[in-house]
RNA sequence: GGCCCCAUCGUCUAAUGGUAAGGACAGAUGGUUCUCAGCCAUCAGAUACGGGUUCAAAUCCCGUUGGGGCUACCA
């Protein structure tokens, strides 16, 4: 049975990378018709917060990412978050300090900070050199005496490690880079990299799929795998998702959380979409998928060694495609708080309100890349239109005036108020009197909109009603 | 610095020894239409470099260069 999981840390929003390696692990168990597993990594106390723990839920929901254990559903490897773990952690650890794998050190910051920067200038490796693996009883009475924190450090051997990834192939790492690194801090919690070792093994994870990031780290995490006598599992490392400058994709670059996408108004089909896309193709080549035929044709082998540059223009793009293809509904039910949030719409809606909205969506639903826009959009059809001075002394003149106010008579005169039979008449006109029908069109449009762009024209007539269609040219032309 | 990973159009990718190096986004041009958008068509644009191996290399090997990651009592 396949079991993966993806292991976010609480300390900030769901970050694109993070939501591609969750898409991928999820992928990846679906496929497999294994189990996929969330774990909360709240060691840092400092920088762990509950409430980006409930956001990272959210959003993985939000973006229809599933799983079958975790710390909201429970499960029976839990519990699902590190911080409630941590006697497992120390059970582990002591059996590690009896076995004689692990041993305490009692450096403090300062003589770390010193044994680094004499191996630097030494041009030795800058690790810890050891000094704690062999202390004389006396040594350590004595540090004890003096009240002198410790931590566990792993008596690392100098060994070969060959690690056979999924999607780098063989990696070996020579054994005497490695130095005795921290299993467990000062302050009685694991160190991450020994937390991550203790709850694969427990939660009986097969194959660990994560960021390029993780591949240094997983010599120690082999190390303590076999320190603690467990099964090693298969490794994954996914390339990274970077910048447009091809460093690591984060703040600088602007928006980097799933979060902020989601408040812009993307769908999260199209994320899920696009997300598949960084670092992972197909034979065809093929580029829309749902999710159900992501799952099918995902295959962790094709995934591509070189770190990806995340698009939000192709993003924006393939949002706005299948913007174009949903059903109007959930466009309006989407756009709502939107269109809410900008003052045009407010609660309660009847169902008169809700089909004059939605007849609006539809006349722009083309133009529309992300949900954001749609009050800009379809404005004009909810409060009068505010005439830019500029546009407004070039379109309207003592000639365009006269064609308004003759359109005003010929839409009056429409009683089955149309855009097929506003626009045969309008048409009708322009014919008559010999005029381009750009002519006539344009004020138009700008009369009822106060725009230069818009909808179709008949459809946002018919739309707007004979009424307050006359009312808007008659201001213009006053 | 040491160790590890990586390298096809600007970007995401296809081609896993034999292709005119294909597609998508972005860009340019033209068409369609009442504007915008959309749609359609066309164009431009890449195998980082240098050596091998081979009848044949984007593809295999070595080196160079460039990028990324790790090197914490962060994860």
């Amino acid at each position: 049975m396949v079991r993966v999981r993806f292991a976010p840390s609480p300390t900030g929003f769901l970050h694109i990378g993070n939501a591609r390696t969750a898409l991928f692990n999820y992928l990846f168990a679906r496929k497999n018709k294994g189990k996929f597993i969330l774990r909360i990594e709240d060691t840092d106390k400092e920088r762990s917060k509950k409430e980006y723990e409930i956001a990272i839920i959210e959003d993985l929901k939000w973006l229809g990412i599933e799983w079958d254990e975790g710390p909201d559903i429970g499960g029976t490897y839990g519990p699902y978050r590190q911080s409630e773990r941590i006697d497992i952690y120390k059970d582990f650890a002591e059996k590690l300090l009896k076995q004689g794998f692990v041993y305490k050190c009692y450096c403090t910051k300062q003589e770390l900070e010193k044994m680094r920067q004499e191996a630097e200038e030494k041009g030795l490796r800058p690790g810890y050199d050891g000094r704690c693996r062999n202390l004389t009883k006396e040594k350590i009475s004595q540090y004890e005496k003096e009240g002198r924190d410790f931590v566990l450090r792993l008596k690392v051997p100098e060994e070969k490690i060959e690690i056979n990834d999924l999607i780098r192939g063989k990696v070996v790492f020579e054994g005497e880079h490695l130095t005795d690194f921290v299993i467990m801090k000062s302050d009685g919690t694991p160190t991450f990299n020994f937390a991550v070792v203790v709850d694969d093994y427990l939660m009986k994870i097969t194959h660990v799929i994560r960021g390029e990031d993780h591949l240094s780290n997983t010599p120690k995490h082999i190390l303590i795998f076999k320190a603690i006598g467990a099964e090693i599992p298969q490794f994954a490392h996914m390339s990274m998702t970077l910048g447009p400058d091809r460093t690591r994709l984060s703040k600088r670059h602007g928006a980097t959380s799933v979060r902020a996408y989601r408040e812009q108004g993307y769908l999260p089909e199209a994320f899920f979409n696009y997300i598949s896309l960084l670092g992972w193709g197909t034979t065809e080549s093929k580029e829309i998928f749902t999710k159900e035929e992501l799952i099918n044709e995902f295959s962790i082998e094709r995934c591509h060694k070189a770190s990806a540059v995340f698009d939000p223009e192709k993003l924006l793009w393939m949002n706005s495609f299948y913007i174009r293809r949903t059903d109007i509904e959930r466009i309006y039910q989407l756009s709502i708080p939107f269109l809410k949030q900008a003052g045009l719409i407010e609660e309660p809606i009847n169902k008169e309100k809700e089909e004059y909205i939605k007849r609006a969506i539809s006349l722009e639903q083309e133009k529309i890349k992300i949900l954001k826009e749609v009050p800009f959009l379809i404005e004009f059809f909810f409060k009068e239109p505010e005439y830019e001075k500029e546009n407004f002394e070039k379109i309207i003149n003592p000639e365009t005036k006269k064609i308004l106010e003759e359109i005003v008579v010929i839409l009056d005169g429409i009683d089955n108020f149309r855009k097929q039979e506003i626009e045969i008449k309008i048409r009708d006109y322009c014919k008559e009197k010999g005029v381009k029908t750009s002519i006539v069109f344009h004020p138009l449009r700008f009369a009822v909109s106060g725009r230069t762009k818009g909808p179709d024209l008949f459809g946002m007539i018919e739309l707007l009603g004979k009424e307050k269609t006359i009312e808007r040219i008659r201001k213009v032309i006053m």
